[in-house]
DNA sequence: CAGTGGCG
DNA sequence: ATAC
């Protein structure tokens, strides 16, 4: 807390740049964990979370589900996005206000207005589970950024470059940060490294990601 | 088509 | 444990 100009007590907005068009929100997500934590579990029991696999046929280590328009999918055909959710042949879940709320005010807060998310990709990582370096380029629409939300156990995160072998920079992320890239780091690959075992008070033995999209 | 993964 |  800080005193502002108008005398008044305000949380400080913490940002970490990391590159130019990526910034770190610290915090940023923290008063609306619970709401978010909620919507996570209304969403994932109408689609339930499950371990999609890859074209080469590897079962991915986070645990997955989707809402809002579209949903990023992957399984040995590819990865895409679809309006169904392939598990049960129904439209994903409607987008909780409370994501597109948070989605809105993240990317505002990092510089990037009139962000409409039509994806919320909810991933679901448990001790062991990883995302290896990769890009998001299943998208139509890379003029809007990407909106990735931390919440529960902390995991380290890296960003890289828009080259695989470039040296990616980790970035420990913690409950409520909040990732914003876009503009010419839109394209830069990242992922996640192992999670460490640990116990969180709201999330328990897990970390939830909610990476929000414009697929389309 | 696929390295959002696994191997030596 | 990390790098390629």
């Amino acid at each position: 807390m800080t005193q502002d100009l108008f005398g008044e007590l305000s949380p400080e907005l913490i940002r970490e740049h990391l590159m130019e068009g990526a910034v770190v929100l610290r915090q940023f997500a923290l008063a609306d964990a619970e709401w978010l934590l909620n919507d996570i579990q209304r969403v994932t029991t109408q689609a339930p979370f499950r371990h999609m696999k890859t074209p080469g046929g590897h079962a991915m280590s986070a645990a997955m589900s989707c809402c809002g328009d579209q949903g990023w999918v992957t399984d040995t055909r590819g990865y895409r996005y679809q309006s169904e959710d392939p598990t049960s042949g129904q439209p994903w879940p409607a987008m909780p206000e409370s994501f597109r709320n948070l989605a809105g005010k993240a990317a505002v807060a990092a510089g990037f207005e009139g962000f409409e998310p039509d994806a919320c990709l909810i991933n679901r990582y448990e001790p062991g589970a990883k995302m290896g370096l990769h890009q998001d380029k299943d998208e139509q629409d890379f003029s809007q950024p990407i909106v990735s939300v931390s919440l529960g156990l902390p995991q380290v995160f890296q960003f890289g470059g828009l080259k695989r072998n470039e040296r990616p920079v980790r970035v420990p992320l913690a409950h409520g940060d909040v990732v914003v890239w876009g503009g010419p780091a839109r394209l830069r690959y990242h992922g996640v490294l192992t999670l460490k075992a640990g116990d969180h008070p709201l999330t328990g033995v897990c970390r939830y990601n909610l990476t929000f999209r414009k697929a389309r």
